[in-house]
DNA sequence: ATTAATCTTGTACGTTGTACAGAGTAACGC
DNA sequence: GCGTTACTCTGTACAACGTACAAGATTAAT
């Protein structure tokens, strides 16, 4: 199971569960010793801290004092349980209510909320999410971003068109942000340790006169940010353009 | 190994292979029956026909004849590997000589040539590139790339400001077409069947009177593109707005 | 009291990257 | 010509993954 995606469970089975559908069946049996709602609270804390690629279905069981195929009376597989832990994640987002301030105020709080739910669970940008989590979460996170654009004038194309690009932007960023760490856990290498390593090699065998442009930009860059990515600088610069870009959509 | 990284294996190995350099002791012993090339055509070829999720150095060894161990004879590892065939990739790409050209034009060109090496590979887009592959094919890349912008009176940083918020663009486009295109592979199900799936299912939770933008907006947009999500239109709307953001820049 | 549903567990399978040991092969120093 | 040495190639092995399956334990409905 390499590279989470969401939506890729049974339909019937994850929207039970994203819903949290109470069986009308009467209860036989055992009573349940755990709930959905603490296997995908689990699972969370450990995604958060140490990446999606930490989180197996026996790390969730151990963590739960329960062993490994326990963990799948609650949730019917892995891809299920990423998706509740998804939309549970999109259900705690705060959301400003910025109702009758300037769009750009109204888009830069859309953005913000959403890398700080990047930056708080590092795993999210990590999810394929071409097959959306159709839960309540994902309905209200939505819907709330729809808001910050409507009354401008868009029409409804254009108003799904804006905000997938608006949050495509932040989640590329943050997909970008979490892979740089991710290299540098993995390698046990920050990103100034893998330059120190590489630089003196390539040298070796790259001509400064042949790549005039890439060597010049590349070091100024690099002598710039401290690296050669600067997360930050890279969603700041790159937000003033997404909202440049719109408002000749919007401020025809 | 899930998720390919690219830049995660010993940076001297690395280096040495993307640049191709001999080795310089006397080579004893029986004669290669392969080549660095061959290996790394033969993976790409797999990647392209089945996605990253199929390329195991044990396929790659069946495609070429050998046993799965030989296959690091000629590659430190699957890192390496996958360096090997991002830097060929780039190698391979088509730059257009727009020297005198509009820079909306030279820019468009830069983003359609990484659009296209997208679709002819498509786990380009799914290589985690937080470490760049320092081949010649990734300078050759980022020297054209800034020959794009230059002259327009930009700094050094802008300039690579510049260049990774477009190519950024580019790059979250693909990797959401390719997660698409494997969401609908690995479920056997395309989008459409997928919402058919989902929509009847939907209807008994979904309450359109606490969303109703997201009910109103969501059906305008599934109906227009005839799926919830079209990369075309999603590509064209989103590059005309990063050209209108780096306007702002350029021409302040 | 019997039945049936449910929770929980241990075992097992196929797949992954690759470490390691060993067998075969060809060029070097003598 | 002849070891010696470097190199190519192979089979076996390991730990970790998601999860199918069967069996045991527990409790409500009958």
């Amino acid at each position: 199971m390499a590279g989470e995606r969401s939506g890729a469970g049974d339909p019937a089975k994850t929207l039970r569960l994203l819903w949290r559908e109470p069986d009308d069946t009467p209860r036989r049996g055992p009573r349940p010793g755990l709930t959905v709602d603490t296997v995908v609270d689990t699972a969370t804390a450990i995604a958060d801290a140490e990446g999606l690629a930490a989180l197996t279905v026996r790390r969730v069981a151990a963590d739960l004092g329960v062993s490994a195929m326990t963990v799948y009376t609650y949730v019917p597989g892995k891809a299920e349980l990423v998706d509740a832990m998804l939309d549970a994640a999109y259900a705690r987002m705060r959301r400003a209510d910025t109702t009758g301030r300037p769009w750009r105020e109204r888009l830069t709080a859309v953005a913000d909320e959403n890398r700080t739910l990047c930056r708080t669970h590092p795993w999210v940008a990590g999810v394929h999410t071409a097959r959306p989590t159709l839960g309540p979460g994902a309905m209200a996170r939505y819907e709330h971003e729809l808001s910050a654009l409507d009354g401008l004038g868009l029409t409804d194309v254009q108003l799904d068109d804006a905000v997938t690009y608006l949050t495509g932007f932040v989640y590329g960023c943050a997909r970008a942000e979490a892979d740089a760490r991710a290299a540098a856990t993995d390698s046990a290498m920050n990103d100034e340790q893998w330059w120190a390593a590489n630089a003196p090699l390539l040298a070796k065998v790259f001509d400064a006169a042949t790549y005039p442009l890439a060597a010049r930009v590349g070091s100024a860059a690099g002598a710039a940010h401290g690296a050669a990515y600067d997360p930050d600088h890279a969603y700041a610069f790159g937000l003033a353009r997404v909202l440049d870009g719109l408002a000749t959509l919007i401020e025809r």
